[in-house]
DNA sequence: TAAATCGTGTGATGATTATCACATTACGCC
DNA sequence: GGCGTAATGTGATAATCATCACACGATTTA
């Protein structure tokens, strides 16, 4: 796990990786401006009308990282937002007693520490890099200021955080349903799953159980027992869903 | 528990209660005026500035309901969203097989249906009044109205689903700990309690459990084992928290 | 190539707690 | 004040799963 600093730009030469190939570094793609992005068509503060865009790119500033990087960590006073440009990010919160809760898997062109930055309160979580990002910082003042003189940025900060709101519920639906430690799985599977009923799965069985609440060795058995009763076939880092109307059976939907 | 209509205005001459006093149904302010709000000191849409405030009392409505009046139900397509200007309503979801889980209990000032107006989907869970509760209602599209020609409006809706952003994440920090039932019962305490380390319990240990996760009758016993061990009094509603740092360290904290 | 590390697979065991099945109490309503 | 329903208390039992304890394979590092 790398651990840069908090939420400044990540200096490349520091880097073992980096000075491989400094042109670009982790081999990702700099980005200069919104319109080069390729999380432009669905990210939250992509495709803005222009007055909004122009105010947003002068105060927004974009760092890359490698994977495994902490942007930031929970309860840490809170100074910027971020946008993640390219990759995908992990936000999780640990218990004194050792327990980590992933909280969500958070995708190209979501904000992270919204609620956060609103609240004047320090971080909700940890952030944690899975793969090589390029993330965006805005000042939360700056974002404030945005949101009290342009409806347009505080729309859609409020629809972000209708999002996060939704999928906080459906987790909470996962983990307090009390159901088995299969029908989480299968629920996850399901959501996970995409119209081909392919999953590419970037997280490991340990991450996969603190997503669900359960032990690691819980999810390996699940999974071993789904893959044994052909719902679902294993092939390295591919699921695929075989049998669905099995799974959504077990999933008691 | 009361089914009245969706969220059209409550006619009290049909109910049986409120033809004892026709003049104060359930005996409720009637709320003509946010100026004469009890609620207008904290709630998300009270005191707000002139112009903002104008627009907004033109466009809600507002109800009364009896306790156990069922506001609006999970996945009913969306029209308005609730104010709670008196009162306290429970909101919940329940799983196809029947598990119910409740995500909070909303207080006065809260707002309900918030993510849902947003994102344009249906409500994301039940609400239920908890006791005689008064209610604003706006349309959706007014509220979307106004949240883009007025950055008030707007920032007071981010803020609003900051909170409930970080409602959920702390329930799914219970939920998912896989900890103990005490352990989550004590940290529902330690919340729950005020200063003084009183808690007065509005809530059946049905409900409690249905927030928590775990199955009734664990409540009981849990609770009853904290009686027990003098660390917390029970006297009818009232729970006083006795031993607060035994309370604090079975909660983990 | 050896060593180390990480992710995964699997067995045995015990604790926790859901579930069912009642008894008992409290409380609103006539 | 009595009746009926809702809420609470309590026991017995079984199921699920966390935990510990390793083995194994893959991948990276020295």
């Amino acid at each position: 796990m790398v651990e840069p600093a908090d939420s400044r730009p990540h200096n490349a030469t520091d880097d073992v990786q980096a000075t491989r190939q400094m042109k670009t570094p982790y081999g990702l793609p700099d980005i200069e401006d919104c319109a080069t992005c390729p999380a432009k068509d669905d990210g939250t503060f992509c495709n803005m009308p222009e007055t909004s865009q122009k105010s947003w790119t002068e105060a927004r500033r974009c760092n890359l990282y490698p994977s495994g990087a902490v942007l930031f960590v929970q309860e840490q006073s809170q100074r910027d937002i971020c946008v993640i440009c390219v990759g995908r990010v992990k936000l999780y919160s640990t218990t004194p007693d050792g327990k980590t809760i992933i909280h969500r898997i958070c995708e190209a062109g979501e904000v992270l520490g919204l609620s956060a930055a609103l609240e004047g309160s320090g971080y909700e979580a940890t952030a944690e890099t899975l793969e090589p990002c390029v993330i965006s910082f805005i000042n939360t003042d700056d974002l404030r200021g945005m949101m009290k003189t342009d409806p347009e940025v505080a729309f859609r900060v409020a629809r972000h955080l209708s999002f996060e709101v939704r999928n906080a519920w459906s987790q909470i639906q996962t983990l307090g349903s009390q159901s088995t430690a299969t029908e989480k799985l299968a629920r996850f599977l399901l959501s996970a799953s995409a119209a081909n009923g392919k999953i590419s799965m970037h997280l490991t069985h340990k991450e996969v159980a603190d997503m669900l609440g359960v032990a690691r060795e819980t999810v390996t058995r699940s999974l071993t027992e789904l893959k044994q009763s052909h719902v679902i076939r294993i092939r390295g880092h591919v699921i695929t869903v075989v049998d669905q109307p099995h799974l959504s059976k077990l999933a008691g939907t």
